[in-house]
DNA sequence: AGGTAGTCAACAAGGATTGTTGATTAGCAA
DNA sequence: TTGCTAATCAACAATCCTTGTTGACTACCT
């Protein structure tokens, strides 16, 4: 994604206007690597705009999406979650609290002699991988 | 996925009975590629069993899955997918019409040096292919 | 300054999946 | 073969996530 003064000149461009509820969306998800769901967007927005909609959100979201800043990704947890890192990387997901992180890949050996299997074009190819994180994994002993 | 016989066997085990509901979703999935959704095998369903219910065929494939005979996959189609097939293998999906190929893939390099990534112990990984089948790639003449 | 896009509340609705209830059927162990 | 109990059924409602609708209001930007 690019940055917030970027972004403003670039949906200018497109003839979509720069309100306060977009500057904020932008501002949340700037170095954002939480990967979050449109509701953790939200919840962190009315922490600075208590009047903003879950609509208005998901609407940015979607605008920022199809203008190619972030991506979509669906782990199995439930909801949608977003990642303005649009770059050629990968995820590893906590199978106990949901978390996300990013794990860098280079995923053309995968690619390698498979650009025409079962007569498929290739478009992308997405590695998830799946385990407990630390937290998950230690027993919380404070309980 | 274990064969019919074999099914009706575990399930027996396990205190389950053996209906005829029961045992024509695990002839509709036996050797099955197709990653059908639960619709998709309740449709198939119906053809020999009309009065089959759809929460039947959730309730098959749920118990199927409890006891690790099918899995169920995300593929980003809108509705999980069942697959008999346990092995170790991958996904290729076609971003026009939502088929699912089975892929076969080594990834033991991928899990490599990587047990200890982030603090998290590793379960799996999933690599998922996507781009466009022949039949999406090429123009339908009939039309 | 005005046209219009954006936002809002307050809904409804969609699709996928699960839960509920109460009646009926039937598997299977004794 | 009988009887206990699981399984199934219909007919719902409900969940979660996401999108659509309407009508009024606001405010961005030319």
């Amino acid at each position: 994604m690019r940055s917030s003064e970027e972004l403003t000149a670039l949906f200018r461009e497109r003839g979509l206007k720069i309100t306060p509820q977009r500057e904020l969306v932008f501002r949340l998800l700037d170095g954002n690597v939480s990967h979050p769901t449109a509701e953790a967007v939200y919840s962190a927005a009315l922490e600075f705009m208590p009047m903003i909609s879950l609509k208005t959100v998901y609407q940015v979201l979607n605008d920022l999406r199809g203008l190619g800043e972030i991506q979509s990704i669906e782990v199995g947890t439930g909801a949608l979650r977003f990642d303005p890192n649009t770059t050629d990387h990968h995820h590893l997901v906590c199978e106990g609290c949901g978390d996300v992180r990013d794990v860098e890949l280079d995923t053309s050996e995968l690619l390698l002699n498979r650009s025409q299997r079962h007569g498929f074009s290739l478009n992308s190819v997405e590695v998830t991988f799946r385990g407990l994180c630390q937290a998950c994994r230690t027993p919380d002993l404070s309980r």
